[in-house]
DNA sequence: AACCTTCTGTGATAAATGTTACTGTAGATT
DNA sequence: AATCTACAGTAACATTTATCACAGAAGGTT
């Protein structure tokens, strides 16, 4: 059994949470799903309830870079920002792990604005803290070198996990940093050195990372 | 005699205008003002009347980096997200052209928001084109190579203006892109050898960056 | 004109990152 | 056990960008 809407969105009024249940789709998708793709018409907001959704930047060569993860009790900023006119997405949603989500149509999204002060204060706050995830991001882009932005990202990963360990290969880190297996591997053998981490095969071991 | 409110923002109404002339404040600031600090509390939410705005981050070792410009007829898209709560500032905004602004008290905001149909109109497309013009800068640093950035840049100059003429030296460039002069300069020849642009002193003239 | 300041050009060199190529290893498959 | 495959390590080299050092040019000031 799955937590309620009324647990995961704790702000959330009971009469939205009755409005939601009323017109938003619950649906399943399994992992490796692309929701979202760059170009496309964005035709609903999405709620997530479970699992992990991954917001990525597509180059035209077919590179990637990450974006932010989107995890239970979130929405996707993109599809509230571009369904009040129905835009195209900017961005590629794929799931990362099964995720049930409940799909809204971007009709409701303004009739709740206006009508849901507890949707407002979501939407709001969503705009926000993705923007300022956005912003972190160019940071680490514009002004820290590999090793830095390598670092940091395993410390967000180990965060939103809660745990300290991270299951990936260092070919998927490399895709989602949009660089190299090579240099993820020479950088993070340099940080075992250092003591930071302890490296398994699909996992590292973050060991000092608590300041 | 500068444009009236009506003029450059053609789609608030006129009850709208109206409130926002009995309750902002016009004020100007001379070219170099910094507005806006990273870190600091947000308390109005502003409408450029006239003039430029620069809105960058700033590096912890004091590097710069270009987001967007404002110019009259738009709104900062992060005071209005940050007002809602009064949250801090996560970016720089230094007055690039003299400037006027209609300084509003966060206060109106979530008022008008639920009063003002054009006024929301308004937040939620300052919102989506701020981000996606964000997005569009990650693209530049994440997937593109200098040389690419610098046309980007330059492209993004002429658009604003509506002119060919690029006035910025090369260091003032170099800033921007968080770079160093020299880069910045060999790029340029190179640039001009390929007959793309012609260098003067503190101006480049774009020849052909029309496809 | 003589001087000064700012801007620009360019070579030399260093550092970071990307690329190629190859080796070894753990775990799964047969 | 033999084999296969995905993952990891690493050396050598190429490329890009940053840094240092210096010279010359443009324009303003005296």
């Amino acid at each position: 059994m799955q937590p309620s809407l009324k647990t995961l969105f704790p702000n959330f009024s009971t009469e939205l949470i009755a409005t939601i249940e009323e017109n938003g789709s619950a649906q399943d998708f399994k992992a490796g799903t692309v929701l979202m793709r760059t170009g496309q018409y964005i035709k609903n907001t999405v709620l997530i309830t479970k699992g992990k959704i991954k917001i990525y930047r597509e180059g035209e060569d077919g590179g990637e870079f990450l974006m932010y993860y989107l995890q239970p009790g979130q929405a996707c900023a993109i599809s509230m920002i571009c369904t009040a006119k129905s835009e195209k997405s900017q961005i590629m949603a794929k799931v990362v792990e099964d995720v049930s989500v409940m799909m809204i149509p971007l009709q409701m999204m303004d009739k709740w604005m206006m009508e849901h002060r507890s949707w407002y204060e979501f939407v709001i706050e969503t705009y926000r803290s993705r923007f300022e995830e956005v912003l972190e991001v160019v940071d680490n882009i514009a002004f820290r070198s590999m090793d830095e932005r390598l670092e940091f990202y395993l410390k967000r990963h180990s965060d939103s996990c809660g745990c300290s360990e991270v299951n990936l290969s260092h070919q998927e880190i490399a895709t989602e940093l949009n660089t190299s297996r090579e240099v993820v591997s020479r950088l993070l053998k340099k940080m075992e050195q250092r003591g930071l981490v302890k490296l398994n095969r699909n996992q590292i071991e973050l060991l000092k990372f608590n300041h």
